[in-house]
Parts: C-alpha cells; structure tokens; sequence
DNA sequence: CTTGGGTCCTGTGCGC
DNA sequence: TGCGCACAGGACCCAA
C-alpha cells in the first residue's frame, strides 16, 4: 500500500463496530498511501490531502493482499513474493481497497467489531481513540520503572491490568497469559502487590513474547492471517493459552494448565509455576 | 477515580 | 441429524 494510490474502494456495508465515516469510498478513491503505520492495535494509513485512514480489526478482521498473476507488476515481483492470488469474494469482506500497482487489500471481519475511521492526519495522537494509550510495548517507554508506577496502588487483578491499553498499549489474551506464565506471576495476583524485581521480570518476558510471536506470523486460532494470508504459527508453541488440562511445559513441573475467567475473559495458567 | 459486567456480532464445537 | 448453549483474538460504556 505505501506510496501506492487507492484506486478504487469498495465498500459493501455502512458499519462495522461503528458507522464507517461519511462518503469514506470516495474519500478514498484515488489518494496516494503517503505511509502506513500502527499505534497499538491500530493500523494508521496516512493519506494525502491530511487524513489517515484508521483500522482496528477487533477479534476477528483480517485484511490481505492479493494480486492477479497475469498483472505486469506481479510478473515483475513489485507486489511482493508473498502475494496470493486472487480468489473469490468470501462473506464478510466488507472493505475492498483497489491499488494502483494492482494490489487488492481486502477486510474481512465475520463479526464485525472491527472499525476503519478517517481522521486528520495532525494531532492524531490526540484523537479520543489513541488519546490515553499507554507505552508501546517494544518501545523505549515500555520498562520496569512506568510499569511499577502504573501498577501503583491498583487491587485489579494484574491480568486486568495488563489488558488495559491505558497502562500498556497492544497486549491482548493471549499474550498476557503467556507472559504471566513466563513470568511466574499468577494472573489473580494483584497489581500493585507485585515487586519491583517481578516487575522487571515481567516486562522482560512482555517483550520475549510479542517480539516471539511477531518473528512466528502471529497467531492464527481461527481467523487471523498474516498479510499474504498465510497461518501464523505462534499457537504451536504456546505455553498455556487454550491447553486447559494439559501439562505444564516447565521441565519437572507436576503442574497441570486451568482455565478461569476474570472480567468476563478466559485466563490459562501453571498453578504450580504462577503465585 | 477504579472496577466489574453487559454488550455488540457470527461461527464453531460440544453434550444431549 | 438437530437443538441449545458456551465460548472465541476487543474494548466501549455505564453502574456501583
């Protein structure tokens, strides 16, 4: 997409989470990508004229790229090596975006809490959506100290914690469980009760595990794909998320996964390895 | 202010 | 084979 003109845009309903801005195919219709960006589990596309395209893909989004084989620039392999072909339209693909190099990047979201936005491109980090999100979580901002400081004080569960955006930005289930595991915190420990030197701990296995599960394409339970829509293949290896019953991976650990919910989510821990 | 629950929506897998 | 129910990657919104 970057430093590609849309050059058609297809939208094929007037909402997904929320109402989709007004005239946004039109809107859309022929700016160049100037650059595209992510700021915690947004994708932004900076367009010109002043507007960024903003994308959430909720639970179940995914947007690919495919291309048409006999297209000149696919012989000529500008579009990338991992392109797949075309292939039908499926159900749910409600955004289909036409670029100029022949690239079509296609949203598809069977249910819908995905969002796209069109907003101005100055003060974006002020927009209510972004507006309050913590640290990225592979960034400089991210370390033991903001971390210690946020969990100040604070009775909810770490697991909670951890999922709020407002004190780290892009975690979600998956990886919080996974790096509660690492970490050997129990998720219904309470934030601010954890210690400086667990913390520090903590932030060092947040970081192993999004850079391992980044490296891994992701992970693909059902929906997800990575943008030439291939699997990712993090969920092979995960330590606890969705192996309620089974083993603990630690070497010697006795311990056997359980499954609880905590503010309506499911969360997978070691009882044996996490306190 | 913090915290927990309900809600949006479709699809799948399980027990009966 | 069919039916009802639980559950699924997110996060807004509101009540307490």
């Amino acid at each position: 997409m970057e430093g590609q003109v849309i050059a058609r845009a297809q939208v094929n309903r007037p909402d997904l989470r929320w109402p989709f801005p007004p005239a946004m195919a039109e809107r859309l219709t022929g700016r160049h990508v100037i650059r595209l960006g992510r700021r915690s589990k947004y994708l932004l596309a900076d367009l010109e004229g002043g507007q960024t395209l903003l994308i959430h893909l909720g639970m179940s989004g995914r947007m690919t790229v495919s291309a048409d084989p006999s297209d000149p620039g696919f012989a000529a392999g500008q579009l990338g090596h991992f392109v797949h072909h075309h292939s039908m339209p499926e159900k749910h693909d409600h955004v289909v975006l036409e670029m100029g190099n022949g690239a079509r990047i296609t949203f598809n979201d069977p249910r819908r809490f995905g969002m796209m936005d069109l907003i101005a491109t100055d003060g974006i980090e002020g927009h209510r959506l972004l507006a309050g999100l913590g640290p990225e979580p592979l960034g400089n901002g991210f370390h033991a100290a903001g971390l210690l400081a946020a969990f100040n004080g604070r009775r909810a569960p770490v697991k909670a914690a951890l999922l709020d955006q407002r004190i780290v930005a892009g975690l979600g289930n998956i990886y919080v469980c996974e790096s509660l595991f690492r970490s050997g915190i129990s998720p219904t420990r309470q934030a601010g009760r954890i210690s400086p030197a667990r913390i520090a701990v903590l932030v060092s296995a947040i970081r192993d595990v999004l850079a391992q599960a980044i490296e891994a394409g992701g992970s693909s339970l059902r929906d997800f794909r990575q943008a030439g829509g291939e699997l990712g293949y993090f969920q092979h290896v995960f330590d606890v998320y969705g192996r309620e019953g089974q083993p603990c991976h630690r070497d010697g650990c006795p311990g056997v996964i359980r499954r609880i919910v905590q503010s309506g989510r499911s969360s997978f821990f070691c009882p044996q390895c996490q306190r």
